[in-house]
DNA sequence: AATGAATGAGTCTTCATTCAT
DNA sequence: GATGAATGAAGACTCATTCAT
């Protein structure tokens, strides 16, 4: 697929407005080209299927988000503020893309189970991005030598994860970035070596 | 609803296993009566429409799920005591219903807005469980003062969640309770007074 | 059937009542069965099945209709007078069974085609009743000789009906007893000797 | 809707064709869209739902049966001559498309209430057309002044419809249209001045 | 006679995808 | 490359009727 020609991004920027305003299941491929000013056909020029403007939509837009954390990340030099830059840039990111995410953290996990694995898949580099920084952690001694890795991944995605999509269960009504070091503190605590 | 008809529950058993092994959207109400052997029509005798299948399994079956944990909780004396039991718990009656671990942390989430925020309500009391024990740990000084306890809960809710999560996409192919000290210690870490 | 048992009746009484206020197509026969306090069941001991309800219902009002009008029409002497106070009766009697009004103007006419030529059968005697009448006016002398039965009676029906279902599409918000003597005035001017 | 899009058409025509033919309620909308050689899927680009088939197909009909009528009557003079053509008329249309004559006599009438208060609205432009005449008549001293249009039209519609109904009961096996000025004559003697 | 829980056949409508232009 | 009219598969739900009690 045709991935920088002008319509193809025109087309899952059009997605993610008409899914985060009428939901998946309400995101009609005739909506979407109507919100991108194509015709229902050209998606198909661009798109294999329905499930490949979702997934795209994703890769797209999380390799956009890695891709800024990451640059975040570099920028410190312990884990203990790699590791707190991640929280707040993730809050951040989010937090200024309203419709972004209300797509990631609701209408995404309404697709069904193939597309998740996939979307998965895109999660990994994240995920990836995460095990790294607890690991120099350990390595500098940071966080404890006994440190689960996967776990304490878990641990950091999970708590982001909830605290994001509580915030857009709520309507997005206050403030996510706000909340940022607290999370991040608790979450070192948890690693910490003492 | 006759909720205590045994129809009620065979009809609620057998959409637990029908979704867990089809998904959600593969969950055909046929299929659903087939697995209980009944007709189509006697699914409507005892649910409204086809969500209402998904919302009452999730509060039966989440109704048992908080009364264990508050039972298992209830028997132990310190804060710290009762979110390493609680985390236990919740940990081993996934993993003893493997049907129902799958519906509950992909096919449910499949379900529409609507549906998931009725959902929503019957988590609350989960929540509000966690809540007593952070506060109950905020009081005898077990955690630290300053503990936020939305944020608190938030942690604990959605590393558990995501640890399941990924235990569920990986095929349920390793041991999820022998994790539960680790990730309890870790979260307890965290709100530690020290 | 058991045409002379209370529930019988009580089930017709009740279909009347369901059928006037909810429409023929919502008008269930478990709604019929709880409006005659009986069980769904029970209404199979009376009737065949739920078109027999209605054909039944038609019958045995169609035949208490005719033969009040019928017992008004022998009062009179002159084939005008029948003709008058056969309109006459045929509005009063509407008039004081809002219900039935209903039933017979609307709602009877939404049944299949089948039920609808059962339904003429029990008209016929109706209609036989009106061409005795026009019979008779022309063998008196009060109508010309050359009157076509079939399209007079037709003339008569059709102007009294649509002129009851006019009047039952206004939510019966006027008099239809006072409209008697205009319309049967205008009839017998068309069929009058002169 | 595209009105003017041969498909449009050809969906009213087979569906006229299918309800005539299996009566409405065994109209099934596969069958209609089979007999206009379109797909299921076709109807819903040109109809919102079944009901508003019957609704269009019958403004669409009734539409022109109105405009041939008004056309006919249009080159008459008198108010008596006007009426003979419109009678005429009536039966010399339905005559000549024995389809539409069932769907209009028995058919339409089996729809629900509601769709019938909208087939009503339709209708409307006829008996506006059938009191006019009425009212030139009384002008033109032609017709009593004492005549109440109201009740003449509901005694010219109801003897026509009746008379139309009647014949297509009997399988249309006699002709209807001879019956026009035989029936045209009764209706003007019930209005005439004397 | 009476009950009412259970049955299961039957249909409208949506929408992702195609393909002739 | 772009269009958009046409396609047709797929499924939740209702309700008349039955029959074991």
């Amino acid at each position: 697929m045709k991935k920088n020609k002008p319509k193809y991004r025109q087309i899952i920027d059009a997605a993610v407005v008409v899914i985060a305003e009428n939901g998946y299941h309400q995101a009609q491929v005739s909506k979407i080209a109507k919100q991108a000013s194509v015709a229902d056909g050209t998606i198909y020029l661009y798109f294999k299927n329905k499930d490949d403007i979702l997934i795209s939509l994703f890769r797209e837009k999380m390799g956009d988000f890695v891709a800024k954390i990451r640059e975040a990340v570099a920028g410190k030099s312990t884990a203990a503020e790699k590791l707190l830059v991640l929280v707040e840039n993730h809050f951040k990111i989010l937090s200024e893309d309203p419709h972004l995410a209300v797509v990631t953290q609701l209408e995404v996990r309404q697709s069904i189970k193939e597309l998740r694995l996939q979307i998965n898949a895109v999660i990994k580099d994240y995920l990836l991005l995460i095990d790294d920084v607890l690991k120099e952690g350990v390595r500098t001694g940071e966080f404890k030598g006994s440190l689960n890795i996967l776990l304490a991944r878990q641990m950091i995605f999970g708590t982001m994860d909830e605290t994001v999509t509580t915030w857009v269960m709520n309507d997005q009504k206050y403030d996510l970035k706000s909340l940022a070091s607290e999370v991040g503190d608790m979450l070192l605590n948890g690693f910490s070596a003492r």
